[in-house]
RNA sequence: GGAGGCAUAGCUCAGCUGGUUCAGAGCAUCUGCCUUACAAGCAGAGGGUCCGCGGUUCGAAUCCGUGUGCCUCCA
């Protein structure tokens, strides 16, 4: 078998994902195992995968694949989100630049091109997933405008309603201009802007010299105000008491109105009073009985009712009424501000707050179970401060918006009658049946129902995710929501918290009485190396799929996963894609040494210390394995990497390997040869959930395998207690060897150069167990015992041992000297410490014993250290 | 304005219930090596006022208070 320099990651990808595919290996049925189950957050079906989803999905790769290695039948549910605004938005782009304005056509023309377009270019994201390595079970691949799921919704909606949580009403909502559509609060985005704050005169009605000022940032919604009000305290307006002023250009008398509401400080202490555009004058209206001029048309350009700039866009007029009121000399000044604007999180326009007729989502009841079950940890948060964030939002619960104007979507099922009757119903069917009872007069006239316009909230439809992918609405006794609900683990984004985690939860309860999942993991935000957020405007998201081309799907895995700390955010930095293709290189040629191993493997040769190396790494690894076990449970799965990295990196490859490596061209004994390939089995298999198919690769040219003999499947092997000895043992043996190079680099001596080492030690044994690995470890041509000091040679010490080196070359003592005495020093300072400590007889009494015998146990080794030192000193 | 978080080596971060020779890891840097798997590598090294101040304690990077700086969410 001729093996490649490097490893190559395109051909191995694409043969492993097939191969694994083809096996079943991603398919989960119920059994008598215990499930393990994810359902994916459902990405935007005109998404494309970027660094968020790579995290994302990574992370749940891992988990999954992790507990499928420990027994669990594991099953993670992908789909897509039909994502209405941000779909229709991008349909309605692609009409026109084919010359197709929607406006023109009607709502079924509309939605048969915006299905030909899911159909040809939705859910591109799925088969991106599959590059990435992620064993999602496609044959439950789910859409949330499937014609079950649809159904599901429908019957929410019903039940909602009829439980009287959802309800018709005109509020202030958040409207977006663009999209002419309302929003819901989570998705607009506050973002600090730079603005203008106007400085405008109203001037008192009955006095032609005097005016009260007022300041905005927004002055076209001068037209729709319909009073000023000021603080009842603030003595600079207490005479205006009953007074009217004028709204400039439009000539309005409007009262002047006292309320405690006014921040004094703010601006000139005075308030303009919009209340159809703004939510807190919209209350101050209701309060004082104030009418309400809407000025604005759906597409953000003046309406009727503004009276002036009438069809002119919001930003034009902006700027046009400072130069109208200017000229008639009602501007006092302008300054620059900076304040909170907000955005919307589809289309970016410039949120207006408007008056609408909406649907409406009362949460208060729902939200009572989905908090208790998170604060007393039935669900669990990782981290652990989200809670906090959580119980804010759900004790501060306001009422959903759940209506849009969109077309792509759950339509609204409710229909009205030529009275304006309301009939909720799953279907057209059943609201008209709904009508004959209620009016059968009516109905025998005029039989048709009309159907409201609007549609759901995306966020409607995949509240009902972790139920509705297993069939809840058809069925929901059915063995695999049995079986698979609640799931195990939700990995997302902390920014969907409210969006999405908290609805589930409310939606799991309040539908099938029990949580949607055990856990949630909470990712970080992924950043470029300047901190800014990853996002297309900015352009800083690098393109995953060109990244999983060149440096290989493993390295973009290990990438993220290296650089992602529990909890916080994650700086993005190419640079780890390298340290990761590296890291597949350096298994591939630790696999290439070992091959190279197999033609000289030989029954009967004799063994030298190799089995002292076997001892070690196994204990190595055993400890190891506890300890990434304790990571990923506490998802602390960068640590969990570190841990393998290092393992494979040092422990195998830089020691191990090079302990039982076998001399140029010496026979190789079978036992240490099969050994060693089981340890690198069990190393590849420890990694295999964060990098699948290096460690596939690997396992197959180890060892030629049986058809279904695939590392995805194997189980981990359980590792019995740690022998501790064997472990300080190993380390004893770095420590010298690492001392004597060090030695050996800071007197000169090159690489080549041999050496004579004669060590002075109690612990004949073990140096003879490992004296064949330290000899070549440091190029020594004999390793002997002595009593006593060796002349002209380089005194190294390592714990209590005293080792000298022999080179046919000139030594520096003076800096060996020098050396020594620094470390004297240390240890006499740190000894002086530790026997203060001792004297203290609070230390003594307070403290736990075995800290207290810690201590005396510190005490000791550096007194011998100390002796050690003092003697090889003494001798240069 | 309200809520939450973060601050440890040049960079990114560990350090869990206060006590291990506790001040760590990786990357980056420096020095020496093309040594019989790997120069995408090997060997070795240097590098820190644990943000400032105060407190609790026999003992604080760790707990409490406070100041400063940065970030996120909400209004």
């Amino acid at each position: 078998m001729e093996l490649s320099k490097n490893f190559q990651h395109r051909e191995a990808e694409q043969h492993w994902y097939g191969h694994w595919n083809k096996s079943g290996y991603f398919t989960s049925k119920p059994d008598e195992r215990p499930p393990y189950t994810i359902v994916i957050p459902p990405p935007n079906v005109t998404g494309v995968l970027h660094m968020g989803h790579a995290l994302n999905d990574t992370v749940q790769d891992i988990l999954l694949r992790r507990a499928r290695m420990l027994g669990y039948n594991t099953c993670w549910v992908p789909g897509t989100d039909h994502a209405s605004i941000a779909t229709e938005a991008k349909v309605v782009g692609m009409l026109r630049e084919q010359g197709i304005d929607k406006n023109k056509l009607s709502r079924d023309e509309f939605l048969k091109h915006a299905w030909e377009w899911k159909e040809k270019y939705g859910g591109i994201i799925l088969q991106q997933l599959k590059k990435l390595g992620c064993a999602l079970d496609w044959d439950r691949t789910a859409f949330t405008m499937d014609d079950n799921y649809y159904a599901a919704v429908m019957r929410v909606f019903v039940e909602l309603y009829n439980k009287g949580y959802i309800y018709r009403g005109v509020k202030m909502i958040n409207w977006d201009p663009k999209a002419k559509t309302a929003l819901s609060d989570e998705e607009v985005i506050h973002r600090q802007t730079n603005s203008k704050l106007t400085y405008v005169r109203y001037r008192i009605v009955g006095d032609e010299e005097e005016y009260i000022t007022i300041a905005t940032v927004r002055p076209e919604t001068i037209l729709g105000d319909t009073a000023v009000c000021v603080h009842p305290d603030d003595p600079r307006y207490a005479h205006l008491k009953g007074k009217k002023c004028i709204i400039p250009l439009v000539n309005r008398e409007v009262p002047i109105i006292f309320d405690d509401y006014i921040d004094i400080e703010f601006g000139t202490g005075a308030l303009k009073v919009t209340p159809a555009h703004d939510i807190n004058d919209y209350n101050l209206g209701l309060k004082y009985n104030l009418p309400v001029i809407d000025t604005l048309n759906e597409d953000g350009t003046m309406s009727e009712a503004a009276g002036l700039y009438i069809g002119q866009d919001r930003f034009a007029v902006r700027k046009q009424i400072v130069k109208d009121l200017a000229a008639a000399g009602h501007i006092v000044k302008e300054e620059d501000y900076s304040n909170q604007v907000g955005f919307s999180e589809r289309t970016d326009a410039v949120i207006e707050p408007r008056l609408s007729m909406q649907w409406w989502c009362n949460m208060e009841k729902m939200a009572g179970p989905a908090l208790e079950n998170v604060m007393n940890g039935n669900i669990e948060f990782h981290p652990a401060k989200f809670k906090n964030l959580y119980r804010h939002w759900m004790e501060n619960i306001k009422d959903w918006c759940i209506s849009r104007q969109l077309w792509w979507g759950q339509r609204i099922p409710a229909w009205y009658d030529s009275e304006n009757t309301i009939y909720v119903a799953e279907t057209t069917e059943k609201a008209h049946e709904q009508y004959k009872q209620q009016k059968p007069e009516l109905a025998t006239q005029q039989p048709e129902l009309r159907q409201d316009e609007d549609v759901l909230d995306t966020w409607f439809s995949s509240w009902l995710w972790p139920m509705q992918v297993f069939g809840w609405n058809e069925n929901p006794e059915n063995a695999e929501l049995k079986y698979y609900y609640p799931t195990n683990t939700l990995v997302t984004a902390p920014e969907i918290i409210f969006f999405w985690v908290a609805r589930m939860i409310m939606a799991g309860y309040e539908f099938m009485g029990e949580k949607p999942f055990n856990e949630v993991y909470f990712t970080g935000i992924v950043r470029d190396k300047q901190g800014r957020k990853m996002s297309k405007q900015l352009g800083n998201s690098p393109d995953l799929l060109a990244l999983i081309d060149e440096h290989g799907a493993d390295a973009v895995r290990f990438s993220v996963m290296i650089s992602s700390p529990a909890g916080n955010d994650l700086l993005y930095d190419e640079g780890t894609l390298e340290q990761g293709r590296n890291f597949s290189n350096k298994m591939w040629n630790a696999m290439k040494l070992i091959k190279g191993w197999e033609s000289r493997v030989v029954d009967n040769v004799e063994e030298g210390n190799e089995q002292f190396a076997i001892n070690w790494m196994e204990q190595r690894m055993a400890e190891a394995s506890q300890q990434i076990a304790e990571q990923i449970k506490d998802f602390r799965l960068s640590e969990g990497l570190k841990t393998i990295y290092s393992l494979i990196w040092n422990d195998f490859c830089s020691w191990y390997l090079e302990w039982v490596k076998p001399g140029m061209d010496q026979p190789m004994s079978h036992h240490v040869y099969q050994r060693t390939v089981d340890i690198y089995e069990q190393l590849l298999q420890l990694l295999h959930p964060y990098m699948p198919f290096v460690t596939e690769e690997i396992y197959h040219k180890l060892r030629e395998r049986k058809p279904g003999h695939d590392l995805m499947v194997q189980q981990l092997p359980v590792f019995e207690s740690i022998n501790t000895d064997i472990l300080k043992q190993g380390s004893l043996l770095q420590e010298v060897i690492t001392s004597v190079r060090d030695n050996r680099v800071k007197n000169g001596l090159k690489p080549k150069d041999t050496i004579r080492l004669w060590i002075n030690t109690q612990h004949h044994s073990f140096y003879e167990a490992v004296q064949d690995i330290l000899r070549r470890q440091v190029n020594a041509e004999h390793i002997g015992f002595t009593d006593t000091a060796k002349e002209d040679s380089i005194s190294v010490v390592v714990q209590t041992d005293k080792l000298y080196i022999e080179a046919d070359k000139e030594i520096d003592t003076a800096a060996q000297k020098e050396e020594m005495q620094k470390e004297l020093d240390y240890l006499k300072g740190f000894l002086e410490s530790v026997n203060k400590k001792l004297s203290n007889e609070r230390f003594v009494q307070n403290a736990k014993a075995d800290i207290v015998d810690n201590e005396r146990r510190k005490k000791e080794d550096a007194e011998a250290k100390i002796k050690t030192l003092e003697e090889s000193l003494s001798l240069l």
